[in-house]
DNA sequence: TACTCGTGGAC
DNA sequence: TGTCCAAGAGT
């Protein structure tokens, strides 16, 4: 049941955010440049991919990948008619790659269901796929300027803090706490102050001021207001979730080329981590302590152990998993053509920016064509550089 | 409810 | 060099 009594001091956190917002407006990342000008509203379709892309995902990442994206695919129409394979290929190196499906079927969705316009209630974004009630309300508020709650991590940080909250990073009644103060926040404020104005400046806030680790309260416009602030707390919210450990994962990749220069990759299964996406043939042993030895790589490839020459070992770590890569040239004659099978084939370099590439097999690959032609007595590489 | 899913940068 | 960190949606 909600209560229907305000948050004290509800409206006036709004007033001084909208205020402090408004005032560095200009100042701010490119994902906020219209926030604040009255009368203007972004183009929806910009504002539910970057959203989307956001997720997880610092801004500075964002930025790099936000105009090419849109570049491949400048419309709704347009990301909803493509393959999926080209979305995911221009999502790569973003990680968590779902979303790049997710925002593929949501086009889809919105082509089907709504006439290729991205609906404007957060009931209907809602219902699309991968957007949940943070992304439905960012989207409603900054693209149409509808006066509703959003929290994201910037936001619960800077509510917890100045409410003095001792919450838990990541706890589920945490979070529901905080939309509930979100919301009082909103409903408090509507007809007062500029809605988007508020949930603009609070992710700013959190993004620059009311940063993770160490505060800048000496900075902050909240600093008069915030109980986290007075009682010292502030460094300590939230405090962190417990960790489970990471699982290890030991990878052998070949990398195969062609006469031709190609290079033989292979899709990843679904589901499951890069699920989709394409890899040079890779062994992969989880629950084990070490790598394949060469003699069992050289088998499950099935070429002889005189074909394979060891380039680099290096680590990639995911939020569930260390992965322990090794990488090996493999060197192919007619008389073993094996490792080609149903489920691989040759790749042309010049295909490769149109193929959905993890991170690091994107390393590793690259690697592949940069040491096609080695130079004499040059040293072999233990690593890979990024 | 608790777990899965990437990445690069901070420290 | 290694460890930690962010915290949205789906299952």
């Amino acid at each position: 049941m909600r209560s229907t009594v305000p948050v004290p001091g509800s409206r006036e956190i709004a007033r001084v955010i909208a205020d402090w917002f408004s005032r560095g407006a200009r100042d701010l990342p490119w994902r906020r440049e219209a926030v604040g000008d009255p009368g203007v509203r972004r183009d929806p379709y910009r504002v539910l991919v970057s959203e989307i892309m956001l997720q997880q995902t610092q801004v500075s990442r964002v930025v790099e990948r936000f105009d090419p994206f849109l570049a491949h695919f400048p419309t709704i129409d347009r990301l909803a008619e493509a393959d999926e394979a080209s979305v995911l290929a221009a999502w790569s190196g973003l990680g968590y790659y779902r979303r790049a499906r997710l925002l593929h079927a949501a086009a889809r969705h919105i082509q089907r269901e709504h006439d290729g316009r991205i609906p404007t209630d957060p009931a209907r974004l809602a219902e699309l796929p991968g957007v949940g009630r943070y992304t439905a309300g960012a989207v409603a508020c900054f693209a149409f300027g509808a006066s509703v709650p959003i929290v994201d991590g910037n936001i619960a940080r800077v509510l917890f803090r100045v409410f003095d909250r001792r919450a838990v990073q990541g706890d589920a009644a945490d979070m529901r706490w905080a939309w509930e103060t979100a919301d009082q926040i909103v409903r408090a404020s509507s007809g007062h102050v500029p809605i988007p104005a508020i949930n603009e400046g609070l992710m700013e806030l959190g993004a620059t001021v009311c940063v993770p680790g160490e505060p800048r309260c000496s900075r902050c416009p909240l600093a008069a207001l915030c109980a986290g602030g007075a009682a010292g707390t502030a460094n300590q919210i939230p405090s962190p979730r417990k960790t489970t450990a990471r699982k290890s994962v030991f990878c052998s990749t070949a990398l195969i080329m062609d006469r031709r220069g190609r290079i033989l990759l292979e899709r990843r299964p679904s589901p499951g981590m890069w699920s989709l996406m394409w890899q040079a043939p890779t062994l992969e042993r989880e629950g084990v302590r070490r790598h394949a030895g060469a003699a069992r790589f050289a088998a499950w490839l099935g070429v002889g152990v005189s074909a394979l020459e060891r380039l680099a070992r290096f680590r990639h770590q995911t939020s569930h998993r260390t992965v322990h890569f090794e990488c090996w040239r493999v060197r192919l004659d007619a008389s073993q053509a094996r490792p080609i099978s149903a489920s691989r084939r040759w790749v042309e370099p010049g295909e490769l920016p149109g193929i959905g590439l993890s991170s690091p097999q994107a390393r590793m690959i690259a690697s592949a064509f940069s040491a096609s032609s080695p130079r004499r007595g040059s040293p072999r590489a233990r690593t890979l550089p990024r």
